[in-house]
DNA sequence: TCTGGGGTCCTAGGACCC
DNA sequence: TCTGGGGTCCTAGGACCC
């Protein structure tokens, strides 16, 4: 790659790339059989996490349940996420991106930004040319499409890469951006969510221009410091910075489970937050990391959340360990007469478990026990797939999850914490 | 929109202390 | 005690994202 020259006084060129229908787009890629069909995918989760353009026709969006989906279309294709396909083209297209710039952020599975700045020179393209080319070679190399968009900061090219779907390319200089903003809504801001863009509509703010226009002190008064964030980017600030680091840890990791129907039954809430506790920690294991903080929670079916946060003593990422307190705290959150819709755990603080090994050494003979049959039990799983070794507790729910809504049959354990093989 | 799953960041207010 | 003023830490929960 060439050198990247002096950047002062430059004025940003930041990018934006967004895969069209990413995991859809994915599929077809595989399987070019389904070009031109509407296809969907989130069959696993029981809701449409990607559609296609064919698809989109028909009216269906994201979060569609696919038994609506299949009853009302049935010539729509459904098909399971094959995350493992995802992330390798997620990969793939965020090297292209790298061959014209070092400073890529990947900022989810489909979407990165980048910091243009100063290529232009070493490159000797302008930057329509450079993102012509970025568009091209993932085309033809990937064979999905993306929307590219150019502009001061990463809120602006954000509307740039939304201006124009699917295989968009849009640069909004600073000097134009007003342009843009008018015609653009409020709510479509990266950031305004439902809540903020129904209070400023109610203060007569309709587009981003409105908005980008407000005093200072009103938008201080007003609103809190993520939205003061974003009134500067509309204002061409350069506030959020590229982060080119790829993330590789988690602040917190949760497990949750929706089930139907509904249920009150006492053990069969603990038993799917055992489920959901022991899949967290199998994930925090395989990332090295143990939390200090476990909190779970209770949804009931009007959308209420029960939760309960408890905090140990030493960093842990062992299910057998955390189950007992989960066990003594439940009844706090827990309401008979309440219908409960989903299940949830999350692992709070989590942290490097290298580090934390000292101060675990020797303390406590129990974990160590359970640590090396989770080692064991962890390579079984990598082998075999996870449904092969599993807590006793967690038994009921995955009793359940199998009748899935046939009759409930009752299955008793011994409330102990054990493994079941 | 009739609502799945997995994340992050921010803030108000309570607890506690001097 | 009919309780000032200020700092820090923590938690719950809001808001938003993909």
């Amino acid at each position: 790659m060439p050198k990247l020259l002096s950047i002062r006084n430059l004025p940003k060129a930041i990018l934006h790339i967004d895969g069209d229908s990413f995991f859809v787009a994915v599929e077809v890629s595989k399987n070019p059989k389904l070009r031109g069909k509407p296809v969907v995918t989130g069959e696993e989760r029981g809701i449409a996490s990607a559609l296609s353009y064919e698809a989109k026709a028909l009216g269906l969006i994201r979060g569609t349940p696919i038994y609506q989906i299949r009853k009302k279309f049935p010539q729509v294709i459904v098909l399971p996420g094959d995350y493992e396909s995802y992330e390798i083209y997620s990969q793939k297209m965020f090297d292209i991106v790298r061959r014209y710039t070092d400073t890529v952020e990947e900022y989810s599975i489909d979407e990165c930004f980048a910091d243009l700045t100063g290529w232009r020179k070493p490159l000797k393209m302008t930057y329509l040319q450079i993102l012509e080319n970025v568009k091209k070679d993932i085309r033809n190399e990937l064979d999905i499409s993306v929307s590219a968009g150019l502009a001061p900061n990463k809120v602006l090219a954000k509307v740039a890469s939304n201006w124009q779907k699917p295989d968009g390319l849009t640069i909004i200089p600073g000097r134009l951006s007003h342009k843009y903003l008018q015609k653009t809504a409020i709510e479509k801001i990266w950031g305004i969510g439902p809540n903020t863009s129904e209070f400023l509509k109610k203060k007569g703010i309709k587009t981003a221009y409105d908005f980008a226009i407000k005093d200072e002190n009103w938008v201080k008064n007003n609103l809190t410091k993520p939205f003061f964030e974003i009134w500067g980017e509309l204002n061409c600030q350069e506030v959020y910075k590229i982060n080119p680091i790829p993330k590789e840890t988690y602040a917190s990791i949760q497990k949750t489970r929706t089930f139907t129907p509904p249920s009150s039954d006492r053990s069969f809430l603990i038993s799917a937050l055992s489920k959901n506790l022991e899949e967290a920690c199998a994930k925090a294991r395989a990332y090295n990391l143990a939390a200090k903080k476990i909190s779970f929670f209770l949804k009931t079916q009007s959308f209420s959340f029960r939760t309960s946060l408890i905090t140990f003593d030493s960093l842990l990422n062992l299910p057998e360990m955390i189950m007992p307190a989960i066990r003594e705290e439940f009844d706090k959150i827990y309401v008979k007469s309440e219908l409960y819709r989903t299940t949830g755990v999350i692992l709070q603080d989590l942290t490097d478990q290298k580090i934390s090994q000292l101060d675990l050494f020797g303390e406590n003979e129990k974990q160590e026990k359970f640590k090396v049959i989770h080692e064991q039990i962890d390579n079984l799983q990598a082998k075999h797939g996870n449904k092969i070794v599993h807590l006793a507790s967690t038994n009921t729910a995955l009793i359940r999850q199998l009748a899935d809504k046939r009759s409930g049959t009752e299955i008793k354990n011994d409330g102990r914490d054990l493994l079941f093989l």
